[in-house]
DNA sequence: GTAGTGTTACTCGGATAAATATTGTCCGAGTGACATCGG
DNA sequence: CCGATGTCACTCGGACAATATTTATCCGAGTAACACTAC
């Protein structure tokens, strides 16, 4: 089990779009910089967001990437499902039902028990995923940061965001 | 994110095993039969579930598996770890580290506040199948299923057991 | 000086290859059972 | 008839391919800014 690494890079840069003022937008290719990724593989995860709207995407020169709902509304577990899709990692294959002399399937009713712990554990690990706004993720780091690392951010975010200020 | 099958293959097969009465075992080959999967694959799996103590293998003709620790003693987690390791699924790479013009490590004293609101979900995550043990799934089991499931199961595993009885 | 217009450069998005992890297969080492042979 | 022994078939275990998924790349469509021209 490795979850994408596209999860971790879609977080981050779903951060730092957080920091963003008013309608401004910051390109994917300063992103892919600031974090030292593939640019046009950093696209393909920023395309995910858009379509589970949590991003907008905005055209053209002085285009770019910007946040689609307050950050109070954006909970980790959405960006996790919408770059790892919606499935659940647990998948029950039935295999219950299958090999030698099998039965028919009406001698199954009732759910397999052991898909339903799997999915139980995985409802809790979404539940905790849930409770995490992007706001406590924001928090966090705002507060237990050094200043060095704050101050990189506000000058990148300054630098690279469209339309430029100033 | 997707979970190997051999993690469900590897919980049934557990599950199966539980069932026999004393010293008996059963070999892989009866196993994958009796869920239709392929022989030498389960074998892997079967191999890292006997090498993180949870079976037991007996060479030679009439060998086979069986379980190493009472059934109380084996949660979900043991076997979904044996089969998937040890790792967790989020890996965090420290991309707030990398990119262009890069701060000194000792910026960085805090550990990163995603890769901890991760490594907590996963933590339910584990604990809830570490709640979940063998006893458990074969209660359920024994309650919700028909008696044709019952009796195929109960059929297979004193035909193919190791000694024979009889 | 101002408005209209054409070019341009920059953006995102989807189709296309390489790398990696998972899945599946094959062959070899080891071991207990069985048949055989001798007493 | 009973015991020792050699062969054998069956087991697990690790090394070797095929497939699926993840990762990375390239190219095209679209758009707003900019420069230029005409008025």
């Amino acid at each position: 089990m490795k979850l994408s690494n596209g999860v971790e890079t879609g977080i981050h840069c779903t951060a730092v779009l957080a920091g963003l003022k008013g309608d401004a937008t910051l390109p994917a290719l300063a992103l892919a910089e600031y974090y030292g990724v593939s640019p046009t593989y950093l696209l393909k995860h920023l395309g995910r967001l858009t379509e589970a709207g949590i991003l907008e995407s905005v055209p053209g020169p002085s285009g770019g990437y910007r946040l689609a709902r307050l950050v109070d509304d954006i909970s980790l577990l959405d960006v996790v499902l919408a770059i790892e899709g919606p499935e659940p990692a647990f998948r029950c294959n039935e295999i219950r039902q299958c090999g030698a002399d099998p039965l028919p399937a009406d001698a199954y009713p009732a759910p397999c028990a052991i898909k339903v712990a799997m999915l139980k554990a995985e409802k809790a690990y979404r539940a905790a995923l849930s409770e995490t706004r992007l706001t406590d993720i924001l928090d966090a780091h705002g507060a237990s940061s050094d200043p060095r690392v704050l101050a990189r951010g506000k000058r990148f975010v300054e630098t690279r965001q469209r339309p430029q200020e100033g």
